[in-house]
DNA sequence: CTCCAAAAACAACTCCAGTTGCGTTATGTG
DNA sequence: CACATAACGCAACTGGAGTTGTTTTTGGAG
């Protein structure tokens, strides 16, 4: 028979903690001060181990992306599609905004530029996230509010585009304003049908 | 007297050769597999040169950076701000299409997220692609075809937004439609005054 | 042409990420 | 409760990135 792993096996809690130290390294020194031996010692777990069962630094992001990657996120629902993509992009500003947060996201966006693990953990959770975001378009469709010609999760990558745009490509700070006008030309362009 | 450094000196010829060497490299191994000792020996220069100018991979992408932002790009000009803004979305998609000039733009975009000095030479090179593009918009609003109410170079950054997102952030692949999509909802955002 | 200063080449070294072989511990099964 | 096995811990090793002190070359000024 197959040993059966229990959830509070030894290699549970190694997995657990490897986990945690990953996330915590990534907030304090970001993708590009992320190592394995710091994360093993931080873990207290041997870096051997941690070597052969993650591979390296790209295996450590994938597996905290994929954890990261199962929690869904607070669509708003004010009632309006306009609200609604509002809050969803503030959402996304604010995420890396954060402090907390911030260096976080922004590692796994730059795992993903150089690692194609990470880009198809990346891909797999903003394809989550669109189709959970895309609801709000669908309830305006619904509302009348938009054309039902429009591409729901298309209207989400609009919205949201300019804000990472401005963060990962540009490097340009982003006001709250700049999310504001990113959700409404998004808008725009939806009532519109070019979407 | 201060020593007047000629084009053809010695320095500038190992400048040149490291220059060559790096963009080589960049295509080939990405940013991720730039070593300073593979630009070395490919230019034939020693490496602790390379180190002792450069600093380390960081210097040679900032300094490759700037070089490349100095030559200026074609701006369309078909006549019709929707011509324009088609070509000008459609030039970015190509550019990281083509298997040349692809691998070392990314390699660019994945540098600066996590350089700081990269970054800051990437932000001033999207500021010079952002005002010569912002162009095609002026000549708009002077035709009257765009309200004047209109930022120019957020109409640009909305534009090609979606394609840098698809390509750097979600990891999805981005179809000349989704192209020519992009560059339809920004237009419509702007005729309807919202940027 | 000569000589000086700056820059490049050279060699030897350090340090740390990553690997390997082997011993040890814990987990689930009979 | 004892045992088999998979997973972990450990120590020693490897290799390459990056550093340092020194010597050699080169460009240009006088």
């Amino acid at each position: 028979m197959e040993p059966r792993k229990r959830p509070g096996g030894r290699s549970a809690r190694v997995r657990d903690a490897v986990r945690q130290a990953t996330l915590a390294e990534l907030a304090e020194h970001g993708y590009a001060g992320l190592t394995v031996e710091n994360v093993a010692e931080r873990s207290g777990v041997h870096k051997t181990t941690v070597y052969r069962r993650w591979g390296g630094v790209e295996g450590l992001i994938s597996d905290a992306l994929e954890l990261a990657g199962e929690e869904p996120w607070p669509i708003p629902d004010t009632g309006s599609i306009e609200g609604d993509l509002r809050g969803i992009v503030q959402l996304v500003r604010n995420g890396f905004d954060d402090p907390e947060l911030g260096p976080v996201s922004s590692a796994f966006v730059a795992a993903a530029i150089q690692d194609p693990a990470a880009a198809r953990a990346l891909h797999d959770f903003f394809a989550a996230r669109h189709e959970q975001s895309a609801e709000v378009v669908r309830r305006a469709i619904e509302r009348g509010e938009l054309p039902d010609v429009v591409d729901p999760s298309e209207v989400i990558r609009v919205a949201v585009a300019p804000v990472y745009y401005r963060l990962f490509v540009a490097h340009e700070p982003v006001s709250e304003h700049d999310a504001d006008r990113a959700a409404a030309a998004a808008l725009a362009a939806a009532r519109a049908g070019v979407l």
